[in-house]
DNA sequence: CACTCTCTGTGGATGCCATCGATCTGAGCC
DNA sequence: GGCTCAGATCGATGGCATCCACAGAGAGTG
């Protein structure tokens, strides 16, 4: 990890779809050796994927709501999380410190189906309650900070 | 936004880098149509843009904090979010229902920082109070659930 | 110093891909 | 039937991804 991959994670952060000839040019080396430094910060586990970002109202998504959930005591956070991984609304999990265990992101499409997802888990075993915030609007998400020093 | 729209934003959404031709065997156009769809998925808004998911720790980000802000009465929330959208850490800005009007995730390196972004947070001019939890670990984060009929 | 090993880079070659323009096809409508 | 438009396919071409062989810098060792 040095100030060329750092560049390198920055400009893929902006734009997932470069082509390396491209990341090349920035960076100030030649396509094969930026191929290679991407194929290893990838397998290193620094880039974890590449993910195009989809406004979640135009695929039915329009609902998002923040659910904190308290534990029993004695429950087995363990069994709790993978209770928790099979909801396919549940779009961000948390470990959290502090009374509520685990929060989450939800994403429903309407408030209905948000109703439904809160029954759920509450029924879920190990959950001693939950308390549900809704997100009236998003004002950005999954924004990037810059860091390290900037490309070229 | 056809079925052959979704399945491509269902694609992109796990992989961003998928070439064209590729994206095309996988739903059975040609090339250029499907080159012609993912433009206009882009143009339409439905296509934000394309990221690289970076494990936060491995840039130096290995703290990450969801938040609340209770506004002043009579606070404009506009000029708030000016104030909040000038602080790169954070990362994710709501804006709720419930006595706390915005909820943040914010990201940073230390607890250190952490605390001079909440000192920052509660001198923010219209900031009443702020109620920060720390996440302990992150489970999964913008995980893609799967939305339309399956690809192919 | 010189030798060597390793890591990482460059340059060239090759086959695939992005992208443009022209053309074709089918649905809806008069 | 025939017009028109949206959206697909086909073919061509220039650029890109990717493989390979080789070069140069640095660390460790006699």
């Amino acid at each position: 990890m040095d100030a060329i991959d750092l560049s390198l994670v920055d400009l893929l952060r902006g734009n997932a779809r470069l082509s390396y000839a491209e990341l090349a040019r920035q960076v100030g080396l030649s396509a094969p050796a930026v191929h290679e430094r991407v194929g290893k910060l990838e397998s290193s586990g620094v880039v974890r994927g590449y993910r195009a970002d989809v406004a979640p109202e135009s695929i039915g998504l329009g609902v998002t709501a923040l659910i904190g959930i308290v534990e029993d005591s004695g429950a087995d956070s363990d069994d709790m999380l993978e209770s928790l991984r099979v909801l396919p609304e549940i779009e961000s999990c948390y470990f959290m410190a502090g009374v509520e265990s685990f929060l989450l992101k939800a994403r429903v499409g309407t408030i209905a189906e948000l109703e439904q997802l809160i029954v759920r888990l509450n029924r879920t075993p190990g959950v001693a309650s939950t308390r549900t915030a809704i997100a009236l609007s998003t004002k950005w998400e999954n924004r990037p900070q810059p860091v390290g020093p900037p490309a070229g």
